[in-house]
DNA sequence: TTTAATGCAAACATTTTGCACCCTG
DNA sequence: CAGGGTGCAAAATGTTTGCATTAAA
């Protein structure tokens, strides 16, 4: 399981592990669906009836990005999101426009086509990030 | 020329074309290479001695970007980016994590595998958004 | 002359930070 | 018990908005 891997993480930069951090973390990574923002974050433990501020929130939050754990992402709106990089293929998200649903799609081929295209620009890929946006099967309808 | 498009779009929607939405426009034209923010638009404008408030600047982007003359980029940073959305083949962004440098890349296999990819989902691909991060060619020798 | 656009400052939303107190290792 | 963690409130950042004034068409 992950969680291990996040205490590793801590215990590698000598930075502690405390029950917010533990309840973030595991907010995150039970839903792997889902792509909650910080206050999304925040919302979601105050009603199971735990109190976590939301600087915390931020903080933990930038920790696990910076460990690998976890990606940012942007859909576009004023505030990011955040999903655990446990995916480990290619993939990237459908955004629809109208209702604002994500749903991720993967694709080996596109890392393969990026990676090919860092090389030519003497370039290290690290990450990437792809989002498409468009008009979901349900709101074309309307 | 762009700057008719722009003409046309304003005058389709009862809009005005005014001095200021000419230099803004012009100003994020003139250098295709450049992804300005809005507050680089406003330096730039006034280090040729025009001021154009940097509310203007917003207002004048977001028409642009409705317009479908210009699209929005995150490099991950906290605001946006903005470029003339001339370039009709797929492109994406290789963005340096180190010294912050963008460079462009196209590829058109991208945008027929995201297409296909959308179409599989049911999904009306509108436009999308790669960003690639990783280390330029000089930050890696470092 | 009518209607939209502008600048300014205030409001907003999101994220970050300083500091006194608290808790983990 | 030492050093990092937390909550709170204040600050910082990027963007949007209300309103009185100015400028297109």
């Amino acid at each position: 399981m992950e969680l291990k891997e996040f205490q590793d993480y801590l215990n590698s930069q000598r930075l502690k592990f405390t029950r917010p951090r533990n309840l973030i973390f595991k907010e995150i990574f039970s839903s792997k669906k889902v792509h909650p923002n910080a206050y999304e974050i925040h919302k979601r433990l105050k009603s199971k009836g735990h109190k976590v501020s939301l600087a915390t929130i931020y903080r933990t939050l930038s920790l696990l990005v910076k460990s690998g754990l976890v990606s940012e992402i942007d859909f576009g709106e004023s505030h990011s999101h955040y999903e655990p990089d446990v995916v480990k293929a290619a993939h990237g998200h459908l955004v629809c426009l109208s209702c604002g649903e994500v749903k991720e799609f993967s694709h080996e081929r596109i890392r393969t086509i990026l990676n090919k295209v860092g090389k030519e620009s003497h370039f290290m890929m690290e990450k990437f990030s792809i989002q498409v946006f468009g008009y979901c099967r349900k709101c074309q309808k309307k």
